[in-house]
DNA sequence: TGACTAATTAACCATTTAGTTAAATAGTTA
DNA sequence: TAACTATTTAACTAAATGGTTAATTAGTCA
């Protein structure tokens, strides 16, 4: 869980996530959206699959990327929660 | 925000912010709870401070912590939402 | 096989990070 | 002022991070 958190402090790790809950895309569709080389996207996605959050599928020639949503999921809740910031995170609940 | 996310990666801060939810503590105080030199304590109060997630008062000798809880639910917030992972967080809405 | 495409791994580098010990700052109190 | 307490700042270090280019791996296809 540790290792989420991480990966997760990196701007362009936070990038790539959103860009793969619209959909799976290829190393290369994820490179092109970055003014950045190959390897060091690649080293992005070794560090986004080691804390699990994101899985990755060989597809012919490419290999395509998605979201474990529900990692990213529990590791935000497990922070909400740690600050007892359940839910409604409107002006609710404020009081001691 | 960016300061936020790279604040909160490190598990000694994060810690140091669960303590600060239950009341203001002082940097001595803090430092007990770790084992760990007071500098380098120091220097997460700097981290944590720079981003905004704590203030810092002096009360005679003694500097006391405290957490703005606002600024993390912020970033927090600000990460479910760019996830679409609004409020429930439980199985409901899965779908698309 | 050979040429081509997609992506990763290897080797390297500069910067940042997280820690240390020693010195400095700030406030209290005799 | 001097001694003491609390904390930070300075100087340093080892390891991690995030990037580069060059080489390698893996798959496709004529």
């Amino acid at each position: 869980m540790n290792d989420v958190y991480r990966a997760l402090s990196d701007p362009t790790r936070r990038k790539i996530l959103e860009l793969l809950k619209v959909r799976e895309k290829s190393a290369g569709e994820l490179a092109d959206h970055f003014d950045m080389s190959k390897p060091a996207m690649s080293k992005h996605f070794t560090v986004l699959k080691s804390a699990d959050l994101v899985y990755s599928r060989r597809e012919g020639n490419q290999i395509y990327y998605g979201l474990n949503l529900s990692v990213l999921q529990e590791a935000l809740m497990g922070l909400m929660q740690a600050f007892d910031l359940g839910k409604s995170g409107s002006k609710e609940s404020e009081n001691s």
